[in-house]
DNA sequence: AAATAATCTTGATCCAGATCAACAAAAAGT
DNA sequence: ACTTTTTGTTGATCTGGATCAAGATTATTT
């Protein structure tokens, strides 16, 4: 993949996106003041295109901007000392990038387009300064944080303690889910703009992996892969394996 | 482990504990509009002690307080559909616990005493009151949760990347650095309040590959351990083994 | 359209760490 | 002090998924 560098400012390019379902709509519309729905520019000042390989922060760029995912995909990863890389997340419709970095100067994480991408950006001074007069913009910042803090103890659990076929289904399930969330249906193909390799460095898994547990939810009637598109023909099955987080608690 | 669920409430034995060294100082300093170094209530209303093996909170608990280890140790742990447990981290002197729920009303996650633990106890509710008048509290909150991000984001490296070897030691360089951090020496003892099994939960493993790994280093004249007490020997070899996280990023 | 590069797929082999087992040492309870 | 339970230790064996390898697709560049 080729690491060009280059952020192309554009018009946004509004195309079929809403912001309804984004995950900044709550603080976009209180941020506005109950303005117009869709045109919420008060806190995003600024929107624009990534293609394919480009990065939208490199590890120690210094920090001033939060994102959000409006069309497209972004991944995000993060370093150990010999090179090796961790993906931490997969980030479509409404997802929120660079919470890592807000207590700091500079990015200690990558971000990088998987496909022609459209993204909003916040600075996060103008937040601040926002929150100043509208309080209700930090505690919901908050909440939004819990909520990833919450999703990478799952994540951990997912690396810690299944085994490949778990960790698939649960995947699997967690981009069903999405689909769902955006109002999609699943019995439409899915386009997959990540590698096999990615989902595996992802899960804790090598591509050789991927390829044989997806063949054989594939045998198994519970999915269909074509090329880059993904077919969901068995939600529950999928979910059966993927022992999910229940949240309420089973006495021992 | 009984599993009892008693919350002692006590007047607060400070022992040699410090605020200074808390995670939550710069937060209880702002709350407390500079007041006295040591006393921060304004912020903390209550502290308590729990002994060994009884809960902070439970799965399904409602959520209403965050907490701050004063003194002691504390685990928390998440769940999977099927009952398996994944230890989210060990928390010590000045750590703070229970931000995984503040988006919601109710815990999903639990967190038990491992040794008798002095808590501190900050009304959620409380604080966001306190917040209206300070805003800043809020800020420092999402920069500590940021943090929090960060660091599982590096769990996530470390359970998904990391052999048993690199994991025990990545493992024994964050107690180390903790050790320092509290400015207590790193040729003390220093007392191991969880398991072996808890310690290999935590990292993906299990107790006997931690008790073997522990063995090796031991060998080698690394650190020493003495029933639950491990002596530091030699850092330096340590922290290679470890292949920590590097911040500045290195071109391909 | 052809050349090149990246990604996917499938099979064969290997090995780090899990599992099983059995005993030792601590800790907790009586 | 003695019993019971929990935790730690060490060895033998097993196995899920890694690694190695090599060809097949698909995507990208020229």
């Amino acid at each position: 993949m080729p690491k060009r560098y280059i952020r192309t400012v554009s018009l946004p390019t509004l195309e079929y996106t809403t912001c309804k379902d984004c995950g900044m709509y709550g603080l976009c519309r209180l941020a506005s003041n109950g303005e117009d729905e869709n045109v919420t520019d008060t806190l995003v000042r600024r929107r624009f295109v990534l293609r394919r390989g480009e990065f939208l922060y490199r590890s120690g760029d210094s920090f001033h901007d939060i994102y959000v995912v409006r069309h497209g995909s972004i991944k995000t990863y993060v370093f150990s000392d010999d090179g090796r890389t961790q993906i931490t997340g997969f980030h479509g419709h409404g997802e929120i990038i660079g919470l890592d970095a807000l207590d700091g100067t500079h990015f200690a994480s990558e971000a990088i387009a998987l496909e022609t991408t459209n993204v909003c950006e916040i600075s996060f001074a103008h937040f601040q300064g926002l929150s100043r007069n509208i309080p209700d913009l930090l505690n919901q910042m908050l909440a939004i944080m819990s909520q990833t803090i919450l999703r990478s103890q799952q994540m951990m659990l997912l690396l810690g303690k299944k085994n490949a076929t778990e960790k698939l289904a649960t995947y699997l399930m967690s981009l069903s889910r999405h689909i769902l969330d955006k109002n999609k249906s699943l019995h439409l193909p899915y386009k997959l703009t990540m590698s096999h390799r990615d989902i595996g460095n992802y899960l804790g898994l090598t591509q050789e992996t991927v390829c044989r547990v997806l063949a054989r939810f594939q045998e198994d009637g519970i999915i269909k892969i074509e090329t880059k598109y993904i077919y969901f023909f068995d939600i529950d099955r999928l979910s059966k394996l993927a022992s999910e987080i229940r949240t309420e608690h089973i006495a021992d």
